[in-house]
RNA sequence: GCGCCCGUAGCUCAGUUGGAUAGAGCAUCGGCCUUCUAAGCCGAGGGUCGCAGGUUCGAUUCCUGCCGGGCGCGCCA
């Protein structure tokens, strides 16, 4: 059973008024539309509005504005407690005003609803697997990095707000060639740090922070290294190396705020030989074949461009083999499906693991990627230049010691992921409203000042069943109200689309009213109350200058008791869905600022 | 060469299964604090939605071609 918002109310009323058609024979219909219904884009066409009439219209071979004046009698008959109004408008719009009076209700379910307020159970609680990040421990984490994290750890909020049980994991590659160049590496370093002769791998891992590992291992270790024969002594720097990062990536991500479940490492995965019973299933169904001397997954028969090798000609096995034993093994852990959050450079992956998740018997769509776009960090407008090869780029952690974990993740999620994101850390820093964090932050320790003041002068905030509700049906209270209806809707689409970013514009535009009502309407009666209507001395151009500015005068507007009362409550609503909102992108929501 | 993503105001970007007169922030300009946080508000200007076709009642949205930018096309990860 739904909600009992505005939004699912018309929606019922629309869906009857279309079955009543159907059945009265005004409207020659076999099957019913999807139904929505939108805010239109200007006030004057109502609350809400449908475009039900424009789908239906070709179905049933009449104009659309005949079908809208068809379903408006019936609406208008049967909704008489729902709708003031409700209007057909060319070519085909049914737009509905709502009876002022039941927009209370919304207030009613979110303050009955609280932090639970925009979840919902269409996820039926389905396992659903996240996985992000999963850097190579071979580094620290850059902030393409924390623009997966940010991303995967809202995601993973919105699925769970949205009735999935979701596991969010890491998959560390703790094996395999990258591993070994990192062990050879700081070998190498190890090496020089002991004042030996030492060659430093091809390809290897440059960068000042693998000659602390080096240190590192020098003050853990001592000299030990330099007794045991070369391959035990790589072994032995991989193993140790590997582990010095990974801490380091773990602190990063606690201190960036992005939490996980799970951190499953590729050797643990190879250890308990999942591999080999992938490639052996794969082998009996024959979906991997022997060619020069390697091993192909024939990925092709599953819309892939071409086959890919699993085995090389020297017997070791490529990457994609063990990811495919590594998705084989999250779907027979049971989970419904996979998302997996990847940078866009690995966008050709995607063929390929769609394909194995298809040989593995399991259906496409089980299988999700979100690719992520590149972060340009910028500072004062200006590109920060970064080589990777060079192993020269600007960490996660000096971007989050530098602007703080809140606005980093905010940055992230403020852009779709597929398009390039323009991070500039001075905007970020900035505390004035050109910063967005800021701006939706201070919405809501604006909210929680106003009731530490009220309290201080004995008002307390009061729930709804308190307050006369008819005090707050003006248009500019109903604005707001009508803002806050659209939450539940945002946070469906958003987290079936995968997309936090919409989340973020919505709180933006929320905090952009309250900021609005704050300044336009006194909520609390007046410090001083002689100022009203009092006329002042020096009646010269400043004064004047306040008269015609028309919030300045609202700023007099008087207020009784029942009003403040009521504004609180609503007020206390809004920060609600701030603080909601905030929460599933994984930002705090501060009582000052 | 092939594939994927992007192209919307000076800049950065939203735009929900195709809908009404295309939006926001920044920047620019002009206003607003004696009262609840000015970390805020109000107002103004600013557009060939890359270009050309097509689909239809209707296209920023879908299709085709082209132009421009990014990325990918390893028995690397």
């Amino acid at each position: 059973m739904k909600s009992d918002l505005i939004h699912d109310l018309v929606v019922a009323a629309l869906s009857s008024a279309l079955s009543r058609a159907k059945d009265s024979g005004e409207l020659d219909l076999s099957t019913l539309p999807a139904l929505t219904v939108d805010l239109p884009k200007r006030e004057e066409w109502g609350d809400l509005s449908s475009n039900v009439a424009m789908l239906v219209a070709p179905k049933v071979r009449r104009p659309p504005l005949e079908v809208a004046t068809v379903l408006a009698s019936i609406l208008k008959d049967e909704g008489q407690d729902l709708f003031d109004r409700v209007d057909v408008a060319p070519p085909g719009f049914l737009n509905f005003t709502i009876h002022p009076s039941r927009w209370g209700d919304t207030l009613k379910i979110i303050e009955a609803l609280g932090s639970a307020f925009g979840s919902s159970q269409i996820g039926k609680g389905q396992r659903v697997l996240v996985e992000y990040v999963s850097a190579n421990p071979t580094g620290p984490l850059h902030v393409g990095h924390g623009r997966g994290a940010a991303l995967g750890h809202a995601a993973s909020n919105l699925l769970q707000a949205t009735g999935y049980s979701v596991q969010r994991e890491y998959y560390i590659n703790d094996a395999g060639r990258q591993l070994k160049l990192l062990g050879a590496s700081v070998l190498a370093r190890y090496q020089e740090y002991h004042g030996l002769p030492f060659t430093f791998p091809d390809d290897g891992y440059h960068g000042t922070y693998i000659h602390a590992v080096a240190e590192a291992m020098a003050q853990e270790l001592g000299a030990t290294l330099l007794d045991v024969n070369p391959e035990e002594a790589e072994e032995q720097s991989s193993a140790f190396a590997c582990m010095q990062l990974l801490e380091r990536i773990r602190q990063d991500l606690r201190v960036f705020g992005v939490e996980f479940d799970e951190w499953y490492s590729e050797t643990s995965l190879l250890g308990a030989g999942h591999l080999t019973k992938a490639l052996e299933y794969l082998k009996e169904k024959d979906l991997v074949f022997q060619k020069d001397d390697a091993w192909w997954f024939r990925s092709s028969q599953f819309q892939d461009e071409k086959d890919r090798v699993v085995a090389k000609q020297d017997g070791t096995y490529t990457y994609l083999a063990s990811d495919i034993a590594y998705h084989r093994d999250k779907l027979h852990r049971g989970f419904d499906s996979l998302i997996n959050i990847w940078g866009a450079d690995h966008h050709g992956y995607v063929p390929r693991m769609q394909a194995a998740v298809q040989a593995f018997g399991y259906r496409k769509e089980q299988f999700r990627v979100v690719l992520v776009q590149m972060v340009n960090l910028l500072r004062a407008g200006k590109k920060v230049e970064m080589s990777k090869r060079a192993g020269e780029f600007v960490t996660l952690r000096e971007v989050v010691d530098e602007v703080g974990a809140d606005a980093a993740k905010f940055f992230f999620l403020m852009r779709r992921s597929d398009s390039h994101l323009d991070f500039d850390l001075e905007l970020a820093k900035r505390q004035s409203a050109d910063n967005p964090v800021y701006y939706v932050q201070y919405a809501h320790a604006r909210i929680a000042s106003l009731f530490r003041v009220a309290e201080s002068r004995g008002i307390q905030v009061p729930s709804l069943q308190d307050v006369d509700l008819s005090f707050v049906t003006t248009q500019d209270e109903l604005r707001l109200i009508k803002q806050l209806s659209c939450y539940p809707g945002i946070i469906e689409a958003s987290a079936a689309s995968l997309e936090p970013h919409r989340v973020t514009f919505y709180l933006q535009e929320l905090a952009a009213q309250l900021h609005t009502y704050y300044n336009k309407h006194r909520i609390l009666p007046s410090h001083d109350p002689g100022v009203v209507g009092e006329s002042q001395e020096d009646g010269g151009g400043g004064f004047s200058a306040s008269l015609d500015d028309p919030s300045a005068q609202e700023h007099r507007e008087t207020v009784t008791p029942e009003l403040t009362a009521a504004r609180l409550a609503l007020m206390r609503q809004v920060q609600t869905v701030i603080r909601n909102g905030l929460a599933v992108l994984g930002v705090s929501a501060p009582e000052h600022m």
